[in-house]
DNA sequence: CCACCTGTTATATCTATGTTATAACAGGTG
DNA sequence: CACCTGTTATAACATAGATATAACAGGTGG
């Protein structure tokens, strides 16, 4: 999966790869159980530090989007799927961007409606388990 | 207005206050006109330093979301609306968010009901004062 | 056993950012 | 005139982000 870092952003490189990678499981370009590259080989291909990649795969880790083998290294995990827990995480940040786009004079619908269509995106096509 | 920092975040202490003022505006708690403390009012009552603030409420006038009268000071304005350009400036943000949510295992009838609900409780923020 | 790969840890260094502190300035109010 | 606004200019300090070099434990395949 290509990996690109804007250098001039003011988001954290280690930041952007976390969010990149999620975007990545999000939109089926990873997949579970999918080996990462090694932090070293990571780091070589976006020309930046081993301990930037390691510190991503940390955080990774330990939200439960990778888990790490002894033997073949870090790959994507998926596992966890507390659905109280995940809507408590995601909750704080959503509150965040509505309240901006309110103050924008968004409207609930308009929303709703970039909800769908990014999500739809994400899906692209595939069915999940919406009940 | 109540302005409460967590000052053991990660998160500075400029951007709690914006996200914070920015969020009184969208739950009517701040409305349009009104007056802001000035920046060493609002350092005092927090217990910080006057340029913090002042930074704070730099990037809400460089957001559109403040304005400065030589005589009054600073005080809240949502008057620009432009609805385009306002979902092109949150979308960014909500596709991380809804990435990280979809990868939690949350579906997109989750996230409708999430922010259907949130959305409910800003637009009726004017009655609830639980908060 | 050996070379080579994994993630991980430990330092050290450099830079950028966040925060504080002190001070001054221009403009408006009473 | 004293007193309030925001704004700017310094300097100082702490923390975080990123880099560099090095080493270690564990696993793989020759």
């Amino acid at each position: 999966m290509l990996i690109e870092i804007d250098f001039s952003s003011d988001e954290a490189i280690y930041q952007q790869l976390c969010n990149q990678i999620i975007l990545g499981i999000a939109t089926s370009r990873l997949s579970d159980g999918e080996v990462l590259p090694s932090v070293r080989q990571m780091a070589d291909e976006i020309g930046i530090n081993m301990h930037t990649v390691n510190k991503a795969y940390t955080i990774l880790r330990q939200e439960g989007f990778v888990k790490v083998d002894r033997r073949r290294g870090a790959f994507v995990s998926v596992g966890d799927r507390n659905r109280e827990r995940a809507i408590r995480l995601v909750e704080k940040d959503m509150r965040v961007i509505l309240a901006e786009a309110r103050c924008r004079g968004l409207s609930k619908q308009d929303m709703l409606m970039l909800v769908d269509r990014i999500y739809d995106e994400y899906d692209g096509g595939i069915r999940t388990d919406d009940k």
